[in-house]
DNA sequence: ACTAAATACGAATATCGTTCGGATCTTTGG
DNA sequence: CCAAAGATCCGAACGATATTCGTATTTAGT
């Protein structure tokens, strides 16, 4: 479920592809919901002490398994965290895509706004989301060892946005939204430090910054 | 030297208290001496092998002192990389100070830039300072217990900006300067990431975002 | 030169990530 | 249904790294 780390909805295309984190598959149910365990473990211990407080024991303690079965299928700690963050990118994948299909966008400032609340809203519910999110505080090229993660993010979203809307494809939209997916990041990571729920007027703000940014650029093209 | 935390120019006023790495400040010159070596070792390393290269072991090494030597004043590993973002932030404070007295700005967009280039050009000529910056590859808080690395950035950035222009100090800039400080953060660390000498395209569309999103929070207050 | 304080030193300890070989469970073919 | 093959489980043992602490050495003041 967490492997192949594609999402479902439709073929990706061109973008870059994501190794899979685990040693090998698990071949028996019993193994899989063990290695489920042990990612919704990694998850709460994310949420309750941060990447710090991150073990292989505590993970094997908390998924009630032995050290050695983690590393049954997790080459290092690392791969643990690099599976959770994919797991996190297919379901952001999936509401987008859900979102996008299902409702209908005037425009693209409905559909950025949209995507941003679904960022959001993870932050708040899905586990070890707030900390982990797409694996930077692991490592930035926890996703694709070519590519930085929020680069994999930007280019799922360019994918997205192209055939939905049927815009050109041009590099310029590719580093257009590259920037504005690493600032609006950061800024909503901000929010999140500063309110577990996040602090509204960062929240606001990052909307404010990213939709700026974009309409200057669509401006000029 | 690296020590007290405040930079040499002026009083910073209202911004939260920095407290000293240290363990016990050095009394005699030679001990003085060793702990900017270990510093210089420390910016050496992360240059070399990133954060994650960085060990107790290979600064003591490479300082060429005693690993017990390291822990006589500072009190761990983090210690080592947060006395060195300090020197990071004393350099930033001091160049700004520098080129804001004697150089006349016209507006402050130009003041923007000029404090854009001093952020970039350290990228390329301080030891370290493309991994650690002002702290935030070892800790968010690296800088301030109380407040994120940025935060503390953007409160001297204000404190500057407001005594050097005379403009209102309202939360509102405050909050923008916060803002702006972190995506314009995030995205040049990108160009860094990209290009050892940072990505001139991305660099060039940093500058634009900051910009735009100061002028349209400046044109509305 | 002498003494007290400061500093240097590095072997020893604690913690954490990771490995490995034998024990146990699941699946498969007959 | 049974046994062999394959998959999985287990946790003691190992290696690397951070940190401590008692002792030896150096510096500064008189």
């Amino acid at each position: 479920m967490a492997c192949r780390g594609v999402s479902g909805s439709g073929d990706n295309g061109p973008v870059t592809e994501i190794r899979t984190p685990l040693r090998r598959l698990p071949a028996q149910r019993r193994s899989a919901e063990r290695v489920q365990r042990m990612l919704d473990a990694c998850a709460d211990i994310l949420d309750e002490d941060g990447y710090d407080g991150l073990t292989t024991t505590r993970i094997a303690q908390r998924a009630e398994v032995a050290i050695g079965s983690v590393y049954q299928f997790f080459p290092d700690k690392r791969a643990v965290a690099q599976a959770l963050a994919l797991r996190n990118l297919e379901v952001f994948g999936d509401r987008i895509s859900r979102t996008l299909t299902e409702g209908a966008f005037a425009d693209w400032s409905d559909t950025v706004g949209a995507i941003i609340d679904i960022f959001v809203e993870m932050h708040r519910t899905v586990p070890g989301f707030r900390v982990l999110r797409f694996g930077d505080v692991a490592d930035v090229n926890l996703l694709d060892s070519d590519a930085d993660n929020n680069a994999v993010v930007a280019g799922r979203l360019r994918t997205m946005i192209v055939e939905t809307f049927g815009v050109k494809d041009t590099p310029g939209l590719a580093t257009a939204l590259a920037i504005a997916v690493e600032a609006g990041d950061a800024v909503l990571k901000m929010a999140f430090r500063r309110d577990p729920d996040g602090d509204p007027e960062i929240v606001a703000e990052a909307e404010r910054l990213i939709h700026g940014y974009l309409a200057s650029h669509i401006r000029e093209s």
